[in-house]
RNA sequence: GCUCAAGUGGCGGAAUAGGUAGACGCGCUGGAUUCAAAAUCCAGUGUCUUAGGACGUGCGGGUUCGAUUCCCGCCUUGAGUACCA
């Protein structure tokens, strides 16, 4: 019989798709399309662990089912391949970033070409390539022609703004994206210069270039977006972040929170990536409410407030104002006897970093500015105070402060012995702020005593906007993206400057690469990577990149420094796959008009704030200046979960040596001996002869190894080892581990007294300082592509987070195994299929197995469909089954999991074709209801009656024949129900 | 602190419009085959048991003929977010 040699096979199979183009897909087809694809990988220098296929397994499964069913198939794959770990190892290593890059990108494809996926590789993208961000920086240049208009809600061509402002000002534009535009007629605009026509108009591009406080990380030499820094530290590296002001570019991506948030609700996507969406951007109601400066310093007097409260309905229990210390106002505000104490405390936070201002919220800090403002409604005066619990890049940076309705104002007005009027009915407040505001009564608060938050809240906007002093607002969390990275190693703007002022090239002279540096550090005088570029100049005349000593400022100009962020080149990728070798468009309007957008995403929700959220930004955008038919790039996503490693960790004895690391040998104690030290509260001495002559070896070195029955796993320190070094039963291979490193070569093991060294596991991310990483290389070589596909789905649920085993891989190879064995058994030299008439027992696994892994595929639940094709072949196996008319079908079932061994038994059926796209098996019900059997029918614990009911009736059948024999149903106390729900051999449900 | 998700054998995990709990796999036990091993195959495997059953899905209640599933209150774990006015 043949053996399964499933690496012949597979070499075999990835060689003919690869040369047959088997998996390319076309941009015209009569079948209708579905577009599967997954998260591009960034191909780092470590090569890809068992976890990364794991959603690129799903999607392929998918991609092949799909195809199955008719449909032509979109399922390209490529590389994000700009990006900081490359830029890194060529600032370490001098090798230019490009070079790493595509040796890494060919490590990937080797190491995924082996996992025999069913990418269209003919259109591979890798957004490092010049011909790629051609259409990066072609998008960057329409943002900068384009402003949003807040009536339409759309964005539109700059020039058609130019045209308006020229033609009667701007007092009609609906801007509101934060800038407070200074109001001209056309004739103002006309007058005005070149030079000041253009830094109004930046103000309104959706790209724009200001001066922004960023977040500034030092060690990376960057700054760095909000989503970008985790915990007041960098995301990459956990490096220290602080905040300055900077030239930067920014993307106007607030101009679009609320159609982020509305089209949430269009697209088929997990909850909680909604969630983590609609968080981020934040979106609350409330109201702007200005509050007249009086008694202040001389020249300000006048002057007004701005606040943001979400709470209108307590604007009479406002007793002071509390302004950010980074407020514009601040230092203007402060009256001269207070000038000393507020300078003072506005130095002392500068200095605080994020981090430190975020770990420490408890502390109360704050500083009268001397300063009062009068309150729109009472007229009482009210003073002004600074805090830095009052953010500055929230809201107006400013706010009234409501002690009785806000615990942070609430502990303010304790600490600095303010005044907190009560304005709640009923409510006690002396301990505690009343923050409920679905149980809120108003009281002591002229015309809203007696409403609740509701109306009170509507009553005050409504009086506010009378008066002029304040209005309805809708105020969001999220903030504009900046844009500018000083590094090296990303896409270059497409931008010179003339007179100071950015220009953009024009689109037939793009893309503008990415120029030459020797260092790819930033340059002594600070500026980014690019400024050590001498070929760097923009030809107005040429149109063309000349040498800086050019620059002569008429016709020759200094390029943009800075180069794109990470998400520029993964924002809109998804289209370029549709036609990424055209020269003249992001894609042809007929290639996107067919495919639309992207039907099935697969990636990690790490994005979710990040690519998720700039992508649908960059796809609204496109849609507003009708590039794109669609507004969503993706309408369907799905989370795969972590494969996470199964660390080993060995325990060094540590406790009372410390500084004594010169002379220490390394004292290696098993995970068993601590664990009985530590819970029979033993000397350890006592639990192990050998450890005694360790005790005296050591002393011999003038050390102490002194276990007492006060150990503590804490006493120890848990060293990572490589998992190789560690078998199943976690026993430490002591010779390896020693010649692992070398200051292990002295060093001690207290073993069990078998002789063996145990370790202790622990599940953890994967990764190469953990010694935890499984290489899906060694997995296909040692049981193939398609036992690893399935084995990753057999793990657990898609979504979930899963530790890698790699014991129990051995139950889904066999069953690969079993499955070849059933189209060979029974001949001495090999196929064995027979054209017999199946039996009803074949046919009954068959179609039960159609309709169970049609149902997972489309939930999405591989692991159990597994289980599935296990049980079928398990049947078949014992019903000695090797029918062709049951065969056949089965390996069209099996060949989205295990495509390799799938093809191999389709042509040995004798067909030429690939097995790709033949049509996915049909179930038929009436083969599941063949048999029939006679049941008792019992309940209330007594038989009634037996009938006769099929084997595997459906549920429904079930109870439809029950009820054909209703009247014989009875209660106990003779009722007659409504509805029997049965079982085979039992009634289960009786409703009535 | 807030939001969300999840707690089922030795382990990974099945099963929810409420209806035979523990599918399937790993592991373990016994057997066949073998000089032996590997591989393969067969049987068993939630707990207790007086062998008839009883008890079992984090804990405590509730609804129901019936709850892993629904409701209320806890406990634990994980993820996200965090002075957002």
């Amino acid at each position: 019989m043949s053996k399964y040699h499933f690496n012949d096979i597979e070499a075999k199979w990835q060689k003919f798709w690869a040369e047959n183009g088997t998996f390319q897909a076309e941009n015209q087809s009569d079948k209708p399309k579905y577009y599967v694809l997954d998260m591009f990988p960034y191909p780092s220098g470590a090569g890809l662990h068992v976890g990364h296929p794991l959603g690129y397994i799903a999607s392929d499964i998918y991609a092949r089912y799909k195809r199955h069913k008719g449909f032509n198939v979109l399922h390209p794959q490529g590389y994000d391949s700009f990006g900081l770990p490359a830029e890194q190892y060529a600032i370490q290593t001098g090798q230019h970033p490009r070079k790493t890059t595509q040796e890494n990108i060919g490590r990937y494809r080797v190491q995924l070409d082996k996992i025999g996926f069913s990418f269209d590789w003919s259109r591979e993208v890798r957004t490092s390539d010049p011909s790629y961000y051609k259409w990066t920086q072609w998008i960057f240049i329409q943002l900068f022609e384009s402003w949003y208009c807040k009536t339409l809600e759309k964005a539109l061509p700059i020039s058609e703004l130019v045209e308006v402002f020229s033609e009667q000002g701007n007092e009609s534009i609906n801007f509101d994206c934060g800038y407070d535009a200074p109001i001209f007629s056309a004739d103002e605009w006309k007058a005005y210069s070149e030079e000041k026509k253009e830094s109004i108009l930046l103000n309104y591009r959706l790209t724009y270039l200001a001066e922004t406080e960023v977040n500034w990380c030092p060690e990376l030499g960057t700054v760095l977006a909000n989503d970008e820094i985790v915990n007041g530290v960098s995301e990459r590296g956990g490096y220290p972040v602080v905040r300055m002001k900077m030239m930067q570019w920014s993307m106007r991506i607030t101009a679009y929170a609320q159609r982020l948030l509305d089209g949430l609700d269009k697209i088929d996507w997990p909850q909680s990536l909604k969630d983590t969406q609609i968080n981020w951007i934040g979106k609350s109601k409330g109201a702007l409410v200005t509050f007249n400066v009086v008694r202040a310093n001389e020249d300000l007097r006048g002057a007004k407030i701005e606040v943001f409260t979400t709470r209108p309905d307590t604007i009479f229990g406002t007793s002071f104002i509390t302004l950010a210390p980074e407020h514009d106002l601040v230092e203007r505000l402060t009256t001269i006897e207070q000038r000393f104490e507020v300078s003072k405390y506005i130095e002392a936070t500068s200095k605080r970093s994020e981090r430190e201002r975020m770990a420490d919220v408890k502390t109360i800090s704050g500083v009268f500015t001397g300063a009062y403002a009068v309150h729109p409604f009472s007229g009482e005066e009210i003073p002004i105070w600074i805090g830095d619990y009052v953010l500055a890049g929230y809201g107006t940076g400013a706010v009234m402060s409501v002690p009785c309705g806000d615990q942070r104002d609430h502990d303010f007005a304790n600490h600095f012995n303010i005044d907190i009027p009560n304005i709640f009915e009923g409510i006690d407040i002396s301990e505690e702020a009343f923050v409920d505001k679905d149980n809120t009564i108003i009281a002591n608060s002229d015309f809203i005593n007696g409403l609740n938050y509701e109306e009170a809240s509507q009553k005050v906007i409504e009086a506010l906007e009378e008066k002029n002093t304040g209005e309805g607002k809708i105020n969001y969390r999220l903030r504009d993206a900046v844009f500018s990275r000083q590094r090296y190693w990303g896409e270059p703007f497409p931008v010179y400057y003339k007179d100071g002022i950015p220009k953009m090239i024009a689109i037939e002279h793009l893309p503008l690469t990415l120029p030459e540096v020797e260092k790819y550090l930033p340059t002594e005088t600070g500026e980014p990577p690019l400024g050590r570029a001498d070929v760097w100049a923009w030809d107005t005349d040429k149109n063309e990149v000349v040498p800086n000593h050019k620059i002569d400022h008429e016709t020759v100009f200094p390029l943009e420094l800075n180069t794109m962020p990470g998400w520029a080149g993964s924002s809109c990728y998804m289209f370029r796959y549709m036609d990424p070798h055209n020269e003249e468009e992001l894609a042809s309007k007929v290639a996107m008009d067919y495919w639309e957008n992207v039907d099935l995403y697969i990636g990690g929700s790490e994005h979710a704030t990040g690519h998720l959220l700039y992508s649908r930004f960059w796809v609204k955008f496109l849609y507003d200046l009708g590039i794109l038919s669609v507004d969503e790039p993706f309408k369907k996503l799905i989370n795969q979960g972590m494969i996470m490693g199964e660390s080993a960790l060995a325990y060094r004895w540590d406790y009372g040596l410390e500084g004594k690391s010169e002379k220490r040998i390394p004292v290696f104690v098993s995970k068993h001996i601590i664990d009985k030290a530590i819970s029979e509260k033993v000397f350890l001495k006592n639990v192990n002869k050998n450890i005694e002559d360790l005790v005296f070896k050591l002393s011999k070195n003038h050390d102490k190894l002194i276990f007492s029955s006060k150990t503590k796993l804490s006493h120890f320190s848990p060293i990572h080892v490589d998992i190789s070094m560690v078998n199943s039963s976690n026993e430490l291979d002591i010779e390896a581990f020693k010649n692992s490193r070398l200051e292990l070569e002295s060093a001690e093991f207290v073993t069990e007294d078998d002789g063996t060294f145990k370790v202790s596991r622990e599940i953890e991310k994967m990764s190469k300082s953990k010694y935890n990483v499984v290489n899906p290389d060694d997995i296909c070589e040692q049981y193939g592509a398609d036992t690893l596909r399935m084995y990753e789905m057999f793990l657990g649920p898609l979504e979930q987070a899963k530790p890698w085993n790699t014991a129990g891989i051995s139950g889904v190879h066999s069953f690969l195994k079993k499955m070849w064995k059933l189209y060979h058994s029974g001949a001495k030299d090999g196929f064995n299929v027979s054209n017999k008439v199946a039996s009803k027992d074949n046919l009954k696994t068959l179609h039960k197995t159609i309709k169970k892994v049609e149902e997972d595929i489309k939930n999405f639940s591989f692991n159990t469909s597994v289980s599935s094709f296990m049980i079928a072949v398990n049947e078949l196996t014992s019903q000695k089954c090797n029918n062709r008319e049951i065969l056949e079908p089965l390996v069209i079932l099996i060949s989205p999991y295990a495509p390799h061994i799938a093809e191999e038994l389709w042509e040995k059926l004798g067909h030429k074709e690939s097995i790709s796209t033949a049509p996915f098996p049909k179930f038929e019900s009436e083969y599941l209801v063949e048999n029939s059997k006679e049941y008792p029918i019992s309940f209330n614990g007594k038989t009634r009656f037996t009938m006769e009911l099929p084997l595997d009736m459906s549920k429904g059948d079930l109870e439809a024949a029950v009820m054909a024999h209703e009247k014989t149903i009875r209660y106990l106390d003779g009722r007659t129900p409504k509805k029997v729900i049965v079982v085979p051999g039992k009634i289960i449900n009786i409703v009535g």
